[in-house]
DNA sequence: CGCTTCCAAAACGAAATGGTTATGAATGTC
DNA sequence: GACATTCATAACCATTTCGTTTTGGAAGCG
């Protein structure tokens, strides 16, 4: 996933109405009314997150009528979460060298003047 | 995590550059100038660009002389990655019911003229 | 004390974001 | 054909975002 696809996928998921929408789509594919019913929004306010979110591809969209039905795309969402798993290890390990290092290095700051990085990783 | 708290945080994933950040923060706390280094941008346009992290709680700072050093903060990622895991089914699972529903729905839109939601779900 | 280094804050501008109302295209219904 | 329903688009507005340049405070160094 490039860095923009990455870009727009967080933006899309950082609005809480967009969210939201994309929970609604979890129970099933839904016209724009039916996603527009919770909240206290414009018609057009709502068309405009579906624009975004479908931009961000993490969602499709298909007319059948004059109904326009939107549906949850995950592709984007697990590549998104990929890409926050690359931190897991700052969470996870409770100890590791990285993070003695790091807590060596937080107690110790006057002694970094000039170095700052180690050589000690992966990313 | 709050809605706000986690609109906080996928704002500030949003941008190239405090990802760029954060990830060069994985290999050790490191000051403002070390930081804006990588980018063709000026020292202020980097430090709003840590103002932002901190607001979502992804890095924290300290002041040692004159430097600031920002340091890494893994539990808002955490966090929003346990977000993301409530739709980890909708990519995870190959092809269970929820799938096959999906998969049969995508192949014959046209087919749902009134009905667009399912039995199927937990959210 | 005077100078330099590190960095934040202020003031500004351009563009994007998130909302509104008004309009109209497309489709199904009577 | 006339009407209602569904939804996108356009035009507009306020606010936020992301960058700039300028300024100045705080701390170390000569």
């Amino acid at each position: 996933m490039s860095n923009d696809e990455l870009s727009s996928v967080f933006a899309a998921l950082a609005d809480p109405t967009r969210r939201a929408i994309l929970h609604r789509l979890t129970q099933g594919d839904a016209n724009v009314a039916e996603l527009a019913e919770p909240f206290a929004m414009s018609q057009p306010a709502v068309s405009k997150h579906l624009r975004v979110l479908e931009g961000a591809g993490l969602i499709s969209r298909s007319k059948v009528a004059t109904a326009r039905y939107s549906h949850l795309e995950a592709r984007p969402l697990k590549e998104a979460t990929d890409y926050m798993e690359r931190f897991r290890r700052f969470w996870n390990s409770s100890f590791d060298e990285l993070d003695a290092a790091l807590a060596a290095h937080t107690a110790d700051e006057a002694e970094r003047a000039g170095a700052t990085d180690g050589e000690k990783n992966d990313d």
